[in-house]
DNA sequence: GAGTGAGGCTATTGACATTAGCCATAAGGC
DNA sequence: GCCTTATGGCTAATGTCAATAGCCTCACTC
């Protein structure tokens, strides 16, 4: 028998590329040994069964995410910035369906990568936000509104939730636009001290 | 052996109850039936297998969702009903946050119960917007907002995403708040020809 | 009280994860 | 160029779970 060249990254690579194809739930261990062209026991030997390998995935996934969104950003400030970084978000949701989800859950705190990777995806939603000059509470304040915009209406997509032929794209942009509204407001209200 | 005494009603509230208490993902036929005191092959008798019983438990729950947002609201109007929907919205997704991802998954076309517990939630949100006259494409806009907004902050909690320390509640009355001004701004950009 | 059907049951199959333990291959030391 | 070693495959076995088939008995009806 020769040996098949498997090691950890090459296993995770085919993992990310079925739940991409197949959903997470479609992710088991005995299909993905299959399209390696070795026998389950084998995947072992490369990842610490199916719930590491979810890990692996979920990780490399915010990885994935946030360098999406850090390119997406680049050359753009203020409003525009957050608009950018909207239209990249839902992009890689859409066309990631499979693995978006695992982008939002809560990182692992004995996982330094997961931290790592969690982190850069906070940051660069800080960053999108860094013009209004929100500091402390309210900036905390502000990143969850956008994070709760974004992911709740990615999240409805993906579900299918919108079944309404109405256009969909119009009512992201309209969202996206009145969040930068509000949040430039508030921005405005902690900037002049009120009487 | 006595009957055990089961229908399909009593099992589906004893597998909503399961999935309360151990998450959606811990429902299982084997566990279900051990609770109820019976073998897991004794269950197909009253519901069509783990499928059935998981799209039981997704009606139930968007009738129950439905039920307490239609509670909430009644004596408001405007704004603050906006603002009771919410905060019902939260509170109850909080409560429940096993079942509460099931609320958001599409219906299915081929099963009416689910059809009309979904149209009732959907109303609900349309409900609480009434006010604001919106009519059309602009009305399906708005909801949908409403609910990326909802569905989105309370689907990052659930998931642990708000790992800082900062008060959450204060972040989610702020992100409504934002919601209800940038909803009635359309309102009034609506109502009023522009020039 | 006989008949009947609903609601339990056991037995079995099949998918899957996981562990234990074996064996060959590939890589490095002499 | 051999010998050692450990790595990366394997088979075999266990356990959990869903699902199906087919049996048996209780409870209700006539």
């Amino acid at each position: 028998m020769p040996r098949a060249g498997l090691d950890r990254p090459s296993v995770v690579a085919a993992a990310v590329a079925m739940v991409d194809e197949l959903g997470a739930e479609s992710l088991t261990l005995a299909l993905l040994a299959g399209r390696l062209g070795v026998k389950a026991p084998s995947l072992y030997k490369h990842v610490d069964g199916l719930a590491d390998l979810r890990a692996a995935v979920t990780v490399e996934s915010k990885r994935e995410l946030a360098g999406v969104l850090e390119r997406a950003a680049v050359g753009h400030g203020g409003a525009e910035a957050i608009v950018a970084l909207a239209d990249a978000y839902r992009a890689w949701a859409k066309a990631h369906p499979g693995r978006y989800p695992m982008t939002i859950v809560a990182e692992r705190a004995d996982d330094a990568e997961d931290i790592a990777a969690s982190s850069r995806l906070y940051a660069v939603v800080a960053g999108a936000l860094r013009a209004l000059r929100l500091d402390g509470e309210d900036e905390v304040d502000a990143i969850r509104a956008l994070r709760a915009s974004l992911h709740g209406f990615v999240g409805l997509e993906a579900a299918g939730a919108f079944g309404l032929p109405d256009d969909v794209d119009r009512s992201f942009a309209l969202m996206v636009a009145d969040v930068v509204a509000g949040l430039e407001r508030r921005a405005a209200k902690d900037g002049t001290p009120a009487g």
